[in-house]
DNA sequence: CGAGTGTGTGAGTGGTCTATTACTCACATG
DNA sequence: CATGTGAGTAATAGACCACTCACACACTCG
Protein backbone atom coordinates (compact mmCIF):
# COMPACT_ATOMS: atom_id res chain seq x y z
CA UNK A 1 0.00 0.00 0.00
CA UNK A 2 2.78 2.51 0.08
CA UNK A 3 4.83 2.23 -2.96
CA UNK A 4 7.94 4.34 -1.67
CA UNK A 5 9.82 4.24 -5.09
CA UNK A 6 8.44 3.59 -8.71
CA UNK A 7 5.07 2.37 -9.77
CA UNK A 8 4.26 -0.85 -11.49
CA UNK A 9 1.92 -2.27 -13.45
CA UNK A 10 -0.82 -4.31 -11.93
CA UNK A 11 0.27 -7.90 -12.04
CA UNK A 12 -2.04 -10.84 -13.26
CA UNK A 13 -2.33 -11.80 -10.13
CA UNK A 14 -4.04 -8.95 -8.85
CA UNK A 15 -6.08 -8.63 -11.85
CA UNK A 16 -7.46 -12.36 -10.98
CA UNK A 17 -8.07 -11.23 -7.82
CA UNK A 18 -10.33 -8.96 -8.80
CA UNK A 19 -12.22 -10.94 -10.92
CA UNK A 20 -12.33 -13.44 -7.75
CA UNK A 21 -13.36 -10.87 -5.78
CA UNK A 22 -16.48 -10.03 -8.76
CA UNK A 23 -17.65 -13.49 -9.46
CA UNK A 24 -17.51 -14.00 -5.71
CA UNK A 25 -20.41 -11.46 -4.45
CA UNK A 26 -22.50 -13.98 -6.84
CA UNK A 27 -21.04 -17.14 -4.94
CA UNK A 28 -21.57 -16.03 -1.23
CA UNK A 29 -24.63 -13.96 -2.33
CA UNK A 30 -26.25 -17.55 -2.60
CA UNK A 31 -25.73 -19.11 0.58
CA UNK A 32 -23.35 -17.19 2.91
CA UNK A 33 -20.48 -17.45 4.56
CA UNK A 34 -20.75 -20.90 5.89
CA UNK A 35 -23.04 -22.40 3.07
CA UNK A 36 -20.83 -21.55 0.40
CA UNK A 37 -17.45 -23.58 -0.38
CA UNK A 38 -13.94 -22.72 -1.80
CA UNK A 39 -14.52 -24.91 -4.58
CA UNK A 40 -18.02 -22.96 -5.36
CA UNK A 41 -15.60 -19.40 -5.65
CA UNK A 42 -13.73 -21.07 -7.74
CA UNK A 43 -15.89 -22.50 -10.33
CA UNK A 44 -17.26 -19.30 -10.41
CA UNK A 45 -14.18 -17.42 -11.00
CA UNK A 46 -13.24 -20.09 -13.63
CA UNK A 47 -10.05 -21.42 -11.52
CA UNK A 48 -9.10 -24.29 -9.50
CA UNK A 49 -9.80 -24.39 -5.84
CA UNK A 50 -6.62 -24.49 -4.75
CA UNK A 51 -5.78 -21.39 -6.97
CA UNK A 52 -8.44 -19.38 -4.38
CA UNK A 53 -5.47 -20.67 -1.60
CA UNK A 54 -2.76 -18.52 -2.94
CA UNK A 55 -4.63 -15.53 -4.17
CA UNK A 56 -6.02 -14.90 -0.61
CA UNK A 57 -4.76 -17.15 2.59
CA UNK A 58 -8.11 -18.64 4.06
CA UNK A 59 -11.86 -18.51 3.21
CA UNK A 60 -12.63 -15.85 6.05
CA UNK A 61 -9.82 -13.29 4.28
CA UNK A 62 -11.10 -14.08 0.89
CA UNK A 63 -15.47 -13.31 2.66
CA UNK A 64 -13.94 -10.38 4.25
CA UNK A 65 -12.38 -9.16 1.08
CA UNK A 66 -15.57 -9.41 -0.80
CA UNK A 67 -17.54 -7.51 1.95
CA UNK A 68 -15.02 -4.36 1.70
CA UNK A 69 -15.75 -4.35 -2.14
CA UNK A 70 -19.07 -4.90 -1.99
CA UNK A 71 -19.39 -1.65 0.98
CA UNK A 72 -17.28 0.06 -1.66
CA UNK A 73 -19.35 -0.41 -4.32
CA UNK A 74 -22.41 0.60 -2.32
CA UNK A 75 -20.64 3.84 -1.46
CA UNK A 76 -20.34 3.94 -4.78
CA UNK A 77 -24.42 3.96 -5.40
CA UNK A 78 -24.65 6.47 -3.15
CA UNK A 79 -22.56 8.67 -4.24
CA UNK A 80 -24.10 8.52 -7.43
CA UNK A 81 -27.73 9.21 -6.04
CA UNK A 82 -26.26 12.13 -4.12
CA UNK A 83 -24.89 13.39 -6.91
CA UNK A 84 -27.58 13.34 -9.19
CA UNK A 85 -29.52 15.35 -6.05
CA UNK A 86 -26.92 18.20 -6.29
CA UNK A 87 -27.02 19.74 -2.95
CA UNK A 88 -30.45 20.01 -2.27
CA UNK A 89 -32.77 19.74 1.04
CA UNK A 90 -31.02 17.22 3.16
CA UNK A 91 -34.51 14.78 2.80
CA UNK A 92 -34.04 15.15 -0.69
CA UNK A 93 -30.31 14.12 -1.03
CA UNK A 94 -31.50 11.09 0.84
CA UNK A 95 -34.55 10.36 -1.13
CA UNK A 96 -31.98 10.32 -4.00
CA UNK A 97 -29.54 8.13 -2.24
CA UNK A 98 -32.49 5.58 -0.94
CA UNK A 99 -33.54 5.62 -4.56
CA UNK A 100 -29.51 4.74 -5.49
CA UNK A 101 -30.11 1.75 -2.84
CA UNK A 102 -33.41 0.55 -4.03
CA UNK A 103 -31.66 0.22 -7.94
CA UNK A 104 -29.75 -2.56 -6.39
CA UNK A 105 -32.40 -4.71 -5.58
CA UNK A 106 -33.02 -5.18 -9.03
CA UNK A 107 -29.40 -7.12 -9.01
CA UNK A 108 -30.06 -8.98 -5.79
CA UNK A 109 -26.78 -10.07 -4.97
CA UNK A 110 -25.31 -7.28 -3.46
CA UNK A 111 -28.18 -6.59 -0.92
CA UNK A 112 -28.30 -10.59 -0.30
CA UNK A 113 -24.27 -10.12 0.40
CA UNK A 114 -25.08 -7.23 2.60
CA UNK A 115 -27.35 -9.20 4.74
CA UNK A 116 -24.83 -12.62 4.52
CA UNK A 117 -22.22 -10.24 5.77
CA UNK A 118 -24.11 -9.12 8.55
CA UNK A 119 -25.12 -13.02 9.50
CA UNK A 120 -21.62 -14.23 9.26
CA UNK A 121 -20.89 -10.96 11.62
CA UNK A 122 -22.17 -12.51 14.38
CA UNK A 123 -20.27 -15.48 14.50
CA UNK A 124 -17.02 -14.34 13.40
CA UNK A 125 -14.95 -11.15 15.02
CA UNK A 126 -13.02 -10.87 12.01
CA UNK A 127 -15.75 -10.21 9.59
CA UNK A 128 -18.19 -8.14 11.98
CA UNK A 129 -14.60 -5.78 12.16
CA UNK A 130 -15.04 -5.52 8.73
CA UNK A 131 -18.59 -5.07 8.71
CA UNK A 132 -18.78 -2.59 11.13
CA UNK A 133 -16.20 -0.31 9.69
CA UNK A 134 -18.02 -0.61 6.25
CA UNK A 135 -21.20 0.76 7.88
CA UNK A 136 -19.03 3.38 9.84
CA UNK A 137 -18.21 4.76 6.81
CA UNK A 138 -21.12 4.69 5.57
CA UNK A 139 -23.17 6.20 7.72
CA UNK A 140 -20.27 8.78 8.24
CA UNK A 141 -20.68 9.35 4.33
CA UNK A 142 -24.24 9.33 4.48
CA UNK A 143 -24.02 12.36 7.28
CA UNK A 144 -21.60 14.13 5.59
CA UNK A 145 -23.16 14.67 2.02
CA UNK A 146 -26.68 15.08 3.28
CA UNK A 147 -26.44 16.76 6.45
CA UNK A 148 -29.33 14.99 7.35
CA UNK A 149 -30.49 14.80 11.14
CA UNK A 150 -30.20 11.76 13.15
CA UNK A 151 -33.23 10.51 13.04
CA UNK A 152 -33.92 11.12 9.35
CA UNK A 153 -30.41 9.44 8.81
CA UNK A 154 -30.94 6.07 11.04
CA UNK A 155 -34.47 5.69 9.51
CA UNK A 156 -32.75 5.46 5.89
CA UNK A 157 -30.62 2.61 7.33
CA UNK A 158 -34.10 1.10 8.62
CA UNK A 159 -35.15 1.53 5.33
CA UNK A 160 -32.25 -0.26 3.89
CA UNK A 161 -32.33 -3.15 6.46
CA UNK A 162 -36.06 -3.71 5.07
CA UNK A 163 -34.71 -3.95 1.62
CA UNK A 164 -32.87 -6.78 2.67
CA UNK A 165 -35.78 -8.79 4.23
CA UNK A 166 -37.83 -7.80 0.99
CA UNK A 167 -34.99 -9.33 -1.29
CA UNK A 168 -34.02 -12.10 1.13
CA UNK A 169 -37.93 -13.64 1.25
CA UNK A 170 -38.73 -11.78 -2.13
CA UNK A 171 -41.54 -10.34 -1.12
CA UNK A 172 -42.51 -9.02 -4.87
CA UNK A 173 -43.20 -12.22 -6.01
CA UNK A 174 -45.96 -12.77 -3.45
CA UNK A 175 -49.03 -10.93 -4.49
CA UNK A 176 -50.45 -10.41 -0.48
CA UNK A 177 -51.50 -7.68 1.75
CA UNK A 178 -48.56 -8.12 3.69
CA UNK A 179 -45.88 -8.21 1.19
CA UNK A 180 -47.23 -5.23 -0.35
CA UNK A 181 -46.77 -3.58 3.22
CA UNK A 182 -43.29 -4.58 3.21
CA UNK A 183 -41.92 -3.57 0.24
CA UNK A 184 -44.43 -0.85 -0.99
CA UNK A 185 -42.23 2.41 -1.67
CA UNK A 186 -38.90 0.43 -1.58
CA UNK A 187 -38.63 1.26 -5.58
CA UNK A 188 -37.16 -0.98 -7.68
CA UNK A 189 -36.16 -0.59 -11.35
CA UNK B 1 -21.30 -41.11 29.53
CA UNK B 2 -24.33 -42.89 31.05
CA UNK B 3 -22.32 -44.46 33.97
CA UNK B 4 -24.15 -47.74 35.76
CA UNK B 5 -26.14 -47.15 38.59
CA UNK B 6 -27.35 -43.61 37.84
CA UNK B 7 -31.01 -43.48 37.19
CA UNK B 8 -32.34 -41.80 33.99
CA UNK B 9 -35.50 -40.15 33.60
CA UNK B 10 -37.58 -40.82 30.45
CA UNK B 11 -39.71 -38.06 28.96
CA UNK B 12 -42.11 -37.91 26.43
CA UNK B 13 -41.42 -37.35 22.96
CA UNK B 14 -43.07 -34.44 22.80
CA UNK B 15 -41.68 -32.79 25.92
CA UNK B 16 -38.30 -33.45 24.68
CA UNK B 17 -39.17 -31.93 20.99
CA UNK B 18 -40.11 -28.85 22.88
CA UNK B 19 -36.73 -28.89 24.96
CA UNK B 20 -34.76 -29.02 21.96
CA UNK B 21 -36.48 -26.56 20.20
CA UNK B 22 -35.46 -23.87 22.87
CA UNK B 23 -31.78 -24.60 23.15
CA UNK B 24 -31.86 -24.88 19.14
CA UNK B 25 -32.84 -21.49 19.06
CA UNK B 26 -29.38 -19.85 20.58
CA UNK B 27 -27.44 -22.93 18.78
CA UNK B 28 -28.42 -22.06 15.57
CA UNK B 29 -28.21 -18.24 16.69
CA UNK B 30 -24.15 -18.23 16.62
CA UNK B 31 -23.73 -19.63 13.49
CA UNK B 32 -27.10 -19.72 11.26
CA UNK B 33 -28.24 -22.95 9.25
CA UNK B 34 -25.71 -23.49 7.72
CA UNK B 35 -22.85 -23.21 10.59
CA UNK B 36 -24.68 -24.55 12.69
CA UNK B 37 -23.97 -28.56 12.97
CA UNK B 38 -26.58 -30.82 14.05
CA UNK B 39 -23.93 -32.42 17.22
CA UNK B 40 -24.23 -28.30 18.19
CA UNK B 41 -28.14 -29.01 18.38
CA UNK B 42 -27.57 -32.32 20.38
CA UNK B 43 -25.18 -30.94 22.48
CA UNK B 44 -26.60 -28.45 23.95
CA UNK B 45 -30.28 -30.41 24.22
CA UNK B 46 -28.22 -32.96 26.58
CA UNK B 47 -29.39 -35.82 23.82
CA UNK B 48 -27.43 -37.52 21.20
CA UNK B 49 -26.85 -36.13 17.91
CA UNK B 50 -28.69 -39.55 16.60
CA UNK B 51 -31.85 -38.87 18.58
CA UNK B 52 -32.20 -35.83 17.33
CA UNK B 53 -32.92 -37.30 13.80
CA UNK B 54 -35.23 -39.27 15.99
CA UNK B 55 -36.97 -36.22 16.67
CA UNK B 56 -37.10 -34.57 13.32
CA UNK B 57 -37.02 -35.93 10.01
CA UNK B 58 -33.88 -33.75 9.04
CA UNK B 59 -31.58 -30.65 9.60
CA UNK B 60 -33.93 -28.26 7.37
CA UNK B 61 -37.04 -29.82 9.10
CA UNK B 62 -35.94 -29.01 12.74
CA UNK B 63 -34.74 -25.37 11.40
CA UNK B 64 -38.20 -24.98 10.13
CA UNK B 65 -39.63 -25.67 13.68
CA UNK B 66 -36.90 -23.41 15.75
CA UNK B 67 -38.02 -20.51 13.13
CA UNK B 68 -41.98 -21.26 13.55
CA UNK B 69 -41.11 -21.61 17.71
CA UNK B 70 -39.11 -17.91 17.09
CA UNK B 71 -41.93 -16.67 15.26
CA UNK B 72 -44.50 -17.89 18.01
CA UNK B 73 -42.05 -16.10 20.93
CA UNK B 74 -42.36 -12.75 19.00
CA UNK B 75 -46.00 -12.84 18.31
CA UNK B 76 -46.05 -13.45 22.17
CA UNK B 77 -43.63 -10.43 22.64
CA UNK B 78 -45.26 -7.94 20.17
CA UNK B 79 -49.22 -9.25 21.93
CA UNK B 80 -47.86 -8.30 25.40
CA UNK B 81 -46.90 -4.86 24.15
CA UNK B 82 -50.02 -4.24 22.77
CA UNK B 83 -52.12 -5.38 25.91
CA UNK B 84 -49.71 -2.86 27.94
CA UNK B 85 -50.76 0.00 25.25
CA UNK B 86 -54.57 -1.27 25.85
CA UNK B 87 -56.61 -0.16 22.68
CA UNK B 88 -54.66 3.93 22.28
CA UNK B 89 -54.07 5.42 19.03
CA UNK B 90 -52.43 3.20 16.47
CA UNK B 91 -48.88 5.20 17.01
CA UNK B 92 -49.24 4.31 20.72
CA UNK B 93 -49.53 0.58 20.00
CA UNK B 94 -47.06 0.51 17.54
CA UNK B 95 -44.87 2.22 20.39
CA UNK B 96 -45.68 0.24 22.91
CA UNK B 97 -45.12 -3.18 20.60
CA UNK B 98 -41.50 -1.41 18.68
CA UNK B 99 -40.70 -1.49 22.79
CA UNK B 100 -41.99 -5.15 23.53
CA UNK B 101 -39.62 -6.01 20.98
CA UNK B 102 -36.47 -3.78 21.35
CA UNK B 103 -36.74 -5.73 25.13
CA UNK B 104 -36.17 -9.15 22.97
CA UNK B 105 -32.53 -7.41 22.41
CA UNK B 106 -31.32 -8.05 25.73
CA UNK B 107 -31.53 -11.76 24.56
CA UNK B 108 -29.87 -11.70 21.79
CA UNK B 109 -30.77 -15.29 20.18
CA UNK B 110 -34.14 -14.40 19.75
CA UNK B 111 -33.07 -11.74 16.77
CA UNK B 112 -30.18 -13.47 15.60
CA UNK B 113 -31.82 -16.00 14.80
CA UNK B 114 -34.28 -14.10 13.01
CA UNK B 115 -32.00 -12.73 10.95
CA UNK B 116 -30.20 -16.28 10.40
CA UNK B 117 -33.64 -17.19 8.97
CA UNK B 118 -33.79 -14.33 6.83
CA UNK B 119 -30.27 -15.41 5.48
CA UNK B 120 -31.18 -19.28 5.08
CA UNK B 121 -34.67 -17.97 3.33
CA UNK B 122 -32.49 -16.51 0.50
CA UNK B 123 -30.98 -20.24 -0.14
CA UNK B 124 -33.32 -22.85 0.77
CA UNK B 125 -37.01 -22.68 -0.65
CA UNK B 126 -38.77 -24.31 2.63
CA UNK B 127 -37.44 -22.03 4.99
CA UNK B 128 -38.34 -19.27 2.62
CA UNK B 129 -42.01 -20.33 2.97
CA UNK B 130 -41.84 -20.79 6.36
CA UNK B 131 -40.16 -17.22 6.90
CA UNK B 132 -42.92 -15.54 4.42
CA UNK B 133 -45.53 -16.92 6.82
CA UNK B 134 -43.98 -15.89 10.19
CA UNK B 135 -44.02 -12.86 8.59
CA UNK B 136 -47.35 -13.18 7.07
CA UNK B 137 -48.86 -13.92 10.34
CA UNK B 138 -46.71 -10.70 12.06
CA UNK B 139 -47.32 -8.08 9.22
CA UNK B 140 -51.24 -9.27 9.74
CA UNK B 141 -51.48 -9.18 13.51
CA UNK B 142 -49.29 -5.97 14.10
CA UNK B 143 -52.03 -4.00 11.45
CA UNK B 144 -55.03 -5.71 13.08
CA UNK B 145 -54.15 -4.92 16.49
CA UNK B 146 -52.75 -1.68 15.79
CA UNK B 147 -54.96 -0.21 12.82
CA UNK B 148 -51.77 2.10 11.77
CA UNK B 149 -51.89 3.14 8.48
CA UNK B 150 -49.58 0.89 5.89
CA UNK B 151 -46.49 3.19 5.98
CA UNK B 152 -46.33 3.54 9.49
CA UNK B 153 -46.55 -0.44 9.42
CA UNK B 154 -43.87 -0.42 7.56
CA UNK B 155 -41.25 1.61 9.68
CA UNK B 156 -42.55 -0.48 12.45
CA UNK B 157 -40.95 -3.42 10.49
CA UNK B 158 -38.01 -1.14 9.18
CA UNK B 159 -36.91 -0.49 13.01
CA UNK B 160 -37.35 -4.07 13.62
CA UNK B 161 -34.56 -4.95 10.76
CA UNK B 162 -32.19 -2.25 12.00
CA UNK B 163 -32.72 -4.16 15.59
CA UNK B 164 -30.92 -6.95 14.12
CA UNK B 165 -28.40 -5.15 12.85
CA UNK B 166 -28.04 -3.48 15.81
CA UNK B 167 -27.48 -6.68 17.26
CA UNK B 168 -25.24 -8.92 14.91
CA UNK B 169 -22.45 -6.09 15.15
CA UNK B 170 -22.66 -5.08 18.60
CA UNK B 171 -23.50 -1.75 17.65
CA UNK B 172 -24.13 -0.97 21.56
CA UNK B 173 -20.44 -1.76 22.51
CA UNK B 174 -19.40 1.00 19.68
CA UNK B 175 -18.38 4.16 21.45
CA UNK B 176 -18.60 6.44 17.79
CA UNK B 177 -21.50 8.65 16.35
CA UNK B 178 -22.09 6.39 13.47
CA UNK B 179 -23.11 3.37 16.14
CA UNK B 180 -24.94 5.95 18.03
CA UNK B 181 -26.84 7.12 14.60
CA UNK B 182 -28.09 3.54 14.18
CA UNK B 183 -28.86 2.16 17.79
CA UNK B 184 -30.66 5.59 19.31
CA UNK B 185 -33.88 5.39 20.64
CA UNK B 186 -33.96 1.36 20.27
CA UNK B 187 -34.12 0.62 23.83
CA UNK B 188 -32.88 -2.36 24.99
CA UNK B 189 -33.13 -3.08 28.71
C1' DC C 1 -43.20 -61.44 35.96
C1' DG C 2 -42.76 -60.84 31.17
C1' DA C 3 -43.93 -58.96 26.83
C1' DG C 4 -44.46 -54.79 24.36
C1' DT C 5 -43.66 -50.03 23.38
C1' DG C 6 -41.34 -45.84 23.30
C1' DT C 7 -36.91 -43.38 24.71
C1' DG C 8 -32.31 -43.06 23.78
C1' DT C 9 -27.47 -44.16 22.11
C1' DG C 10 -22.71 -46.06 20.11
C1' DA C 11 -20.74 -46.89 16.27
C1' DG C 12 -20.59 -46.25 12.12
C1' DT C 13 -21.16 -44.74 6.44
C1' DG C 14 -20.36 -42.16 2.68
C1' DG C 15 -19.69 -37.85 1.35
C1' DT C 16 -17.80 -33.10 1.47
C1' DC C 17 -14.91 -29.32 3.21
C1' DT C 18 -10.70 -26.45 4.02
C1' DA C 19 -6.16 -26.26 3.34
C1' DT C 20 -1.56 -28.14 1.73
C1' DT C 21 1.83 -30.10 -1.22
C1' DA C 22 4.23 -31.28 -5.06
C1' DC C 23 3.99 -30.59 -9.38
C1' DT C 24 3.58 -28.65 -14.60
C1' DC C 25 3.57 -25.05 -17.80
C1' DA C 26 4.35 -20.37 -19.94
C1' DC C 27 7.45 -17.10 -20.54
C1' DA C 28 11.08 -13.62 -19.76
C1' DT C 29 15.95 -12.47 -19.68
C1' DG C 30 20.97 -12.92 -20.15
C1' DC D 1 19.69 -22.52 -24.50
C1' DA D 2 19.79 -22.52 -19.53
C1' DT D 3 17.83 -20.68 -15.75
C1' DG D 4 14.55 -18.45 -12.86
C1' DT D 5 9.90 -16.96 -11.61
C1' DG D 6 5.13 -16.58 -11.20
C1' DA D 7 0.54 -18.66 -12.78
C1' DG D 8 -2.04 -22.45 -12.22
C1' DT D 9 -3.53 -27.29 -10.93
C1' DA D 10 -4.20 -32.45 -9.58
C1' DA D 11 -4.13 -35.05 -5.81
C1' DT D 12 -4.82 -35.67 -1.30
C1' DA D 13 -4.63 -35.25 3.84
C1' DG D 14 -7.29 -34.72 7.81
C1' DA D 15 -11.26 -33.18 9.85
C1' DC D 16 -16.13 -32.99 9.92
C1' DC D 17 -20.91 -33.43 8.62
C1' DA D 18 -25.74 -35.25 7.80
C1' DC D 19 -27.80 -39.12 8.36
C1' DT D 20 -28.58 -44.46 9.53
C1' DC D 21 -29.08 -48.67 12.07
C1' DA D 22 -28.76 -52.15 15.29
C1' DC D 23 -29.26 -52.38 19.79
C1' DA D 24 -30.03 -51.21 24.96
C1' DC D 25 -32.59 -49.46 28.50
C1' DA D 26 -36.92 -47.53 30.95
C1' DC D 27 -41.54 -47.79 31.75
C1' DT D 28 -46.39 -49.80 31.45
C1' DC D 29 -49.82 -53.01 31.79
C1' DG D 30 -51.89 -57.62 31.51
Amino acid sequence: MTPSGTRRQLSTADERKRTVLQTAVSAFADRGYFGTTTTDVAKRAGISQAYVYRLFPDKEALFVAVVEHCFALIRDSLSDGAAAAGGSAPEEVLRAMGDAYAQLIADRNLLLLQLHAQCAAAAEPAIREAVRAGYARLVEYVRGVSGAAEPDIQRFFATGMLCHLVVAIDADQVEAPWARALSEGLRHY
